[in-house]
DNA sequence: CCTTTGTGCTTCGTAATTTGCAGCACCATA
DNA sequence: TATGGTGCTGCAAATTACGAAGCACAAAGG
């Protein structure tokens, strides 16, 4: 878009951190693009960026007014949505922030599931910590996020907040895979392995812990789901993930069991969006299915569960 | 701002209805004004207004976009102003609607308050009617509207909502002017003179007599308090009015008296704003300033209406 | 029935704006 | 002190937008 234009280039700037740099980025000569910023700042009528040596950087006012243009770009983005969908193409763009635990099954069934009514709509999916998922939202490079125990409820709207509890994991041979449910104090006798501090599940079993004598002496500490996965299948280990997460029917290497509510308490997966904000037509339906399936995953999870034993 | 004429023109071309009077009102040629148009619609992918013998008009697709563009340019404002408080100068400008009753003696005085701190502050007051004020918020040109009994609640952020009770104005020397309180009836005993149906007033006033054997026979129907004021003076008829928009304690040839709850419900005035819209710094002010003052206009009425006697 | 008056749209030469190139002044670091 | 980075600025070229006039069309007016 045309009008946009200055404001994509100040953005470009920002993202850049130097004038020079950003020209680059966006194929044009850094006199042009040093004039169009002094001009729209005099227009603007204050500075958006303060000059230090080596680049610029977004002063007070920048900030307010990137806000807005991304406010702007991501709404103009909406009513074309809108619009394509009344000139009934069903076409449009989401861009969704979720946790680990949501990637590997459950969101590319649910956008597989969406695609196939819609194929003409795509998709953009980031995988985030609780943190950044929000920091994506902000900054209105994703339009949903669906993350486990959100940090700063303030900023969002939420659309849909549903329970899991948290799940161990293990080798099918392990000792604990006799029991039918856990203890907390049962896993943190074994080696246990656990996600950084910035995770949900973390999150999660640090509270747990703190109201124990027993301390949590983590053998390993993995951000990555995979490598838990196969970790616990070398040394008689313990992982932790949300049912979510896991292919509880379909695994014959490992073992999950529920860890009991009173140990841990369960994550809280919510779908949130920018407070106040009006989503694209595409977002919106794709947000009401996720919502749907969301409901309905306490009984598909028993189910599952049956069927595993 | 110029990247937002393209915009801009575009509301132009909507109010005025056809492509070469907006031409006239921007001050450019038709066959530029027509070309902007034109090239704003390819870039955006999809005509924006349908043409018809003797003009244009919006098309479905336009109306979404002429509000993506209200609301852009209302929150581009918004920005400024901000920016404007940060640097310390406690500029911007604020543009109510209101009632007819909040407009002789309540906004003048409050506004004047404001203005005592906030010199570089301007205002734009509309008196609408409850219906217009809420199409004003909606077509973003006025930031507040405070009016009584609002009827589309749904779209808008309620900011407070106190209650005022109807009042009936006679000339001093009116018969009913000796007693105490008044019944509806007794006025309708007397010739009056009503608002039309569109006022928050004559809402209450017929939500009132619909449960009354008694039948309302306005003398007089005037959308004028002015009007009203004078015309009791000269025949021995009842007005009403809510007491926000009533000199209470000053006017030696009108009395005023509160009807009771029981026959006429309390009218509800209601500090709105647009649906999730940040205001801006000044407005957001002035709107923390009136719901102050509102508050404390319960007491501040009986302290007058004790004077008065 | 033809004229008038309004519409949106197109063409073309010109005016205004934006761009790119080169260079300047500045600052931190090596 | 040299070097490599920054933001900024004249000046000519390129691009873009503009204004004046005219075209085709459609609804009213005499």
């Amino acid at each position: 878009m045309k009008h946009l234009q200055t404001l994509k280039l100040i953005d470009a700037v920002n993202k850049a951190g130097s004038i020079r740099k950003a020209a680059e980025d966006m194929n044009i000569t850094s006199s042009a693009l040093n004039r169009r910023i002094l001009g729209f700042e005099e227009e603007f009528g204050a500075p958006i960026f303060e000059r230090l040596h080596g680049g610029v950087r977004l002063n007070p006012a920048g900030e307010l007014l990137i806000q807005h243009i991304r406010g702007q770009i991501a709404d103009l983005e909406r009513v074309r949505s809108q619009v394509a969908d009344l000139s009934g193409l069903r076409r449009g763009h989401v861009s969704i922030a979720c946790s680990q635990a949501i990637q590997p099954y459950f969101m590319p069934a649910q956008i597989a599931a969406y695609r196939a009514e819609h194929p003409s709509v795509s998709f953009s999916v980031h995988v985030r910590d609780r943190d950044a998922a929000e920091e994506d939202l902000r900054a209105f490079e994703s339009d949903l996020a669906l993350v486990f125990e959100p940090v700063h409820l303030g900023d969002f709207d939420v659309l849909l907040s549903v329970e899991q509890p948290v799940y161990a994991v293990m080798a099918r041979d392990h000792p604990l895979a006799a029991k039918e449910k856990l203890r907390l104090r049962d896993c943190l006798g074994f080696p246990h392995i656990v996600p950084p501090k910035r995770i949900g599940i973390r999150y999660l079993l640090d509270l747990a812990v703190a109201s124990m004598s027993q301390k949590m002496e983590p053998t390993a500490e993995a951000d990555s789901f995979e490598f838990m996965r196969h970790y616990v299948q070398q040394e008689a280990a313990v992982g932790f993930q949300f049912p979510i997460g896991l292919n509880l029917s379909g695994d014959d290497r490992l073992t999950f069991r529920p860890l009991a509510k009173e140990d841990v308490p369960y994550g809280n997966l919510t779908l949130m969006q920018m407070r106040g904000r009006t989503l694209s037509v595409a977002s919106a339906r794709f947000a009401n299915q996720l919502a749907a399936a969301l409901n309905s995953l306490p009984n598909e999870l028993i189910r599952l569960a049956r069927q595993s034993r």
